[in-house]
DNA sequence: CTCGCTGGCACG
DNA sequence: GTGCCAGCGAGT
């Protein structure tokens, strides 16, 4: 017998070894040592077996051993990793290397099997309280019966719910139910700011232990989760991205929550996989329902319900029976000249000034780390650049320094401008600190609290911030996107958005309706206890169309609009896309790859005479330049994703790159460039 | 002539 | 990913 192994590396091929007598059958999922090359004992996934030996030089080869004391993962698991890896265009050794925790890895490696630790458990115990949920309501009650009456067996559904229609109720009841037969559930949220307080409210509803699973918890805390996922213990798990891929056990249910949301897209290190798209894949091969639920569901999926591929479920009124806030838009055009506040309208400081004298709080969001976006020298007017990418540094009052928000690298404010030698220099723009400044010194006394990368880098900050938001520490929670959701804090009356329009200054086809998403979302954050909320919008934009659909709630408005535009341009939902980034040392070197990659490409889809799809490019990334690295982007667009798909994979298979130029290939990119 | 660094490659 | 070997430049 013989076994095709995945090495979590970044190698592009399985390897095959021989199953000694003594290690009986291998499964497809067993967790393997292999030797690889000099090494021995490396850790391995079983991607395959076979009782046909290998097609290579049998000198080569050698035995695998199977270590003591792990269990499979079960060749489902490693199916659902193979379809990743396929739709994905990435290697299964990469896919293994995402799924498979580091921990996992060392531990194979060394063959010692931990012991749990008494701290961890100890951290992990948590208070049930008996489930107490409100009754349904008749939209909830429809939207559960409709998931129950499709039986066993795949069944996709859309929850589309206005803010604050009980989304989380109708979830809960599904829990219940499913965990009632015995069967397991995994809920995705999508960002870790929320997880907890999601979790907590989660739990009071389904009166049963639900496990948190995020990249920010401590090491420890995963280990257990992912050893109780796979032994089945682990009945309701709450989690991001991540968790998608643990290798949960008789899985009765999928929740993805927020299923609009882009941070379940992974862009930043491949595989680059969206968790929604994948969840889809495996409740279709678990032959169990899963439920995508927004208020604002992506044009993608609201599509696909149009197409009867999705089952609609619809919650149009709040569960509280009050009308959704007003949203009020305060024009700020001529603001620096007329307020001299450029990010505080006197009508939002007065509603913020009125909301903590009234005992309220309030969430203000802005969108832009940092005191200034740029910082600019008074004797040339040249503007400070990171050195290794092509973007203006940010100005960081709080910390007294310059800093890339691509590389994060650290510059002093005492470095020299780059073309005049010039020490003097001024903030140009206005981030989130400077909000912040306007609000300490417009209202005296304010209690603001900040939440973003920068104050939430150390472990556990951000959940500190909220925690001390909650028990009402302060009166204004001021934070970038990440406040916009989901969050549920009863006393917040007000929510003020400080530049609704910033989010449309990038060149992304998805902009409109991420800003739709946005003002929506965070309209629906105000007036979710007794009181009634209040929502200011401030922008450049008033008149933008996008806007005023989100401004009057109207979803299929924007939808309409927005599927026009789309429809017309030829973007998702009424194309597939991919991209093809290269990126190097040297400009010209990389750029020469990038136009041979094209011609492959093009080559390739002419040979097949395929029509409707295209190459686009390459074009230069809209940060052309990161870590000194050239980046180049090449667009394949068509009405398959097979075909698209299949494009990328010929240059990723003809096209000889050097050791130095990299290739990543991003299927259903969040934006085309 | 040897040591050490770097790039390219194979790993079953 | 990682270790290994070849190839090359600097030092004794």
């Amino acid at each position: 017998m013989w076994a095709d192994v995945a090495i979590p590396s970044g190698m592009e091929m399985l390897l095959s070894y021989a199953v000694p007598p003594e290690a009986g059958d291998v499964e497809v999922g067993q967790l393997v040592r292999v030797p690889v090359g000099s090494r021995k004992g490396v850790a391995g996934l079983v991607w395959a077996v076979s009782a046909e030996k290998p097609e290579i030089d049998p000198g080569k080869i050698q035995f695998l051993e199977r270590p003591e004391g792990w269990p499979s993962l079960g060749p489902g698991w490693v199916a659902f990793l193979a379809w990743m890896a396929d739709y994905y265009l990435a290697s299964p050794c990469r896919l293994a290397g995402a799924a498979l925790p580091s921990w996992v890895l060392e531990m194979l490696a060394k063959g010692t099997l931990e012991k749990r630790s008494a701290a961890v458990l100890r951290r992990m115990e948590m208070e049930i309280p008996p489930a107490d949920p409100p009754p349904l309501n008749a939209d909830q009650e429809a939207a559960v019966r409709a998931v129950l009456a499709a039986g066993k067996g795949y069944a996709p559904f859309l929850l589309q719910g206005v803010t604050g229609s009980g989304k989380t109720r109708v979830y809960a009841e599904l829990v219940r139910r499913t965990l009632d037969e015995g069967r397991n559930c995994l809920v995705l949220v999508p960002e870790i700011s929320l997880t907890r307080q999601t979790r907590d409210a989660f739990v009071r509803l389904v009166g049963e232990r639900v496990e948190l699973f995020h990249s920010g918890l401590p090491d420890g805390v995963r280990k257990e989760i992912w050893r109780r996922a796979l032994s089945g213990e682990c009945r309701v798990l709450m989690g991001t991205r991540s968790a998608s891929l643990l290798p949960m056990r008789k899985l009765g249910l999928v929740v993805v929550d927020e299923e609009h949301d882009s941070s379940y897209k992974q862009e930043d290190l491949t595989p680059f996989y969206n968790a929604r798209d994948a969840m889809l894949w495996r409740a279709r091969q678990l032959k169990i329902p899963i439920v995508l639920g927004s208020a604002t569901p992506s044009l993608e999926s609201r599509e696909l319900a149009d197409a009867g591929k999705l089952t609609l479920l619809r919650l149009d009124r709040r569960a509280s029976g009050r009308p959704l806030p007003s949203v009020e838009i305060v024009d700020m055009r001529g603001s620096l000249r007329d307020y001299g506040a450029p990010l505080l309208s006197p009508r939002l400081r007065e509603a913020v000034q009125k909301t903590r004298d009234e005992g309220g709080q309030a969430i203000l969001l802005h969108n832009r780390r940092g005191f200034a976006p740029a910082w600019t020298c008074v004797s040339c007017g040249e503007t400070a650049r990171c050195p290794d990418c092509d973007v203006a540094l940010v100005y960081h009052r709080a910390g007294k320094v310059l800093k890339c928000h691509q590389c994060e690298r650290l510059l002093s404010l005492k470095t020299p401008c780059a073309r005049c030698g010039g020490t003097e220099f001024v903030p140009v723009g206005f981030g989130i600190e400077q909000l912040e400044e306007e609000l300490l010194k417009w209202i005296p006394g304010l209690r603001v609290l900040r939440l973003d990368r920068d104050t939430t880098a150390k472990a556990g900050e951000m959940e500190r911030i909220l925690e001390a938001f909650r028990n009402g520490e302060a009166d204004v929670l001021l934070g970038t996107q990440m406040v916009a959701k989901g969050h549920d804090f009863p006393r917040v009356r007000l929510v003020g958005v400080a530049a609704a329009d910033a989010t449309l200054t990038v060149p992304d086809f998805r902009a409109g309706e991420r800003m739709f998403q946005l003002v929506a979302q965070v309209a629906g954050r105000a007036g979710r206890g007794d009181e009634p909320g209040e929502v200011i919008v401030q922008t450049h934009l008033p008149d933008d169309p996008v806007m005023r659909f989100a401004l009057n709630h109207d979803y299929e408005g924007a939808r309409a609009l927005l599927r026009e535009d789309r429809a017309r341009f030829g973007y998702p939902p009424f194309a597939r896309a991919a991209t093809i980034e290269l990126s190097g040392p040297r400009r010209d070197e990389t750029l020469d790859l990038a136009a041979r990659a094209a011609e492959l490409a093009r080559e390739g889809i002419r040979r097949r005479r395929w029509e409707g799809i295209e190459v686009l490019g390459p074009a230069e990334a809209p940060v052309f330049r990161v870590r000194n690295r050239y980046r180049y982007r090449l667009l394949v667009k068509g009405r398959e994703s097979s075909r698209v798909r299949t494009a990328v994979q010929i240059v990723k298979k003809e096209l000889k790159l050097p050791k130095t130029i990299q290739l990543r290939a991003n299927v259903d990119p969040q934006s085309m460039m």
